[in-house]
DNA sequence: TCTATATATTCTTTTTAGAGAATATACTGC
DNA sequence: GCAGTATATTCTCTAAAAAGAATATATAGA
C-alpha cells in the first residue's frame, strides 16, 4: 500500500505535476525547471526529491549540474501506469501548453550564470 | 489541471483506497464502512464526499441508508483511468486482503442498531 | 407528531505539506 | 587548495488535511 500511496501523493500536487509533464519533453536541470516553474530553487529540488523517492523520476549528475528525467517506470508499476497516463493528459491544460513552449527559451548556460 | 490534482489527492489516503478497494467487492453503506475501516462515522463520510467530488464514488439513498458505489468513471476520465488500474493493483496487500474477508460479518442489520 | 436511527456538518486539535531564506555540500577550473 | 557555481539540506512559518466529539439533519415508523 505504501508504495502506492507514495506515487499518488507525488502527483497530487501541481508543481510536480508540472515537473513531470515538462521532462516529458526533454530531461532538465534544477536551475532550468526553476525558471520554468518560477519557484525557489530549494522548492524545486524537494519536489525533485519526493518525485524521486516515488519512482517517477531519476536523475544523472553531469558535471556541476543535475540532469532529471522520467524513469521508465521498472522501479514502480504504478509509476510506470500513471507516467504512462500522463502523457496523454493534460494537453490541452492552457496553463502547461504555455510552459512547455516557454522550453526552448530557457537556456541553461545563460539561466545558471545569474 | 484541478480535476487531475483532485483524483490524485483523493487517492492518497490509505483509508480512502480502502473505501475504493472494498466498493470493488459491493456497494456498502457508511456505518457498513465505517466497521470495516474502524475509523469514527463522521471520518468516513468526509472521506466519501471527498471521494465523490473527485467523481470516483457515487451513492444513493435508501432509506435511512445511503448507499455509496463506484462511478462508472463517465463524470472523470482520471477516475475511470485509475479505478481500472485500482483492480488489478493492492490485491495482494494482506492487511486489504483482511478487510475484504471480513465483508460477509458485516451485516447492516446488526451493525447499525448498536 | 414524537422517537429512534443513519448520515452529514461543525468545531477543535494535531499532524502533515509546501514555501522561501539561510546555509551546507559537491563539483569545476585555476 | 581556493573561488565560484549548481544543487541539497536545514530552519521557520503558514496553510491544508485528518481525526473524533458534539451537534444538526433527514428519514422511517408508531
Amino acid at each position: 500500500m505504501k508504495p502506492f500511496i507514495q506515487v499518488m501523493k507525488a502527483l497530487s500536487d501541481p508543481n510536480r505535476v508540472k515537473i513531470i509533464k515538462l521532462l516529458e519533453q526533454k530531461s532538465m536541470c534544477v536551475c532550468e525547471l526553476r525558471a520554468a516553474l518560477n519557484i525557489s530553487q530549494p522548492s524545486v529540488s524537494k519536489h525533485l526529491k519526493i518525485l524521486e523517492a516515488s519512482g517517477l523520476v531519476d536523475f544523472q549528475k553531469n558535471g556541476l549540474w543535475v540532469d532529471y528525467f522520467l524513469t521508465d517506470g521498472r522501479q514502480s508499476p504504478y509509476a510506470a501506469t500513471l507516467l504512462g497516463s500522463l502523457k496523454h493528459w493534460l494537453n490541452e491544460d492552457p496553463e502547461l501548453t504555455g510552459m512547455i513552449t516557454e522550453i526552448p527559451v530557457l537556456d541553461r548556460e545563460t539561466l545558471c550564470k545569474r
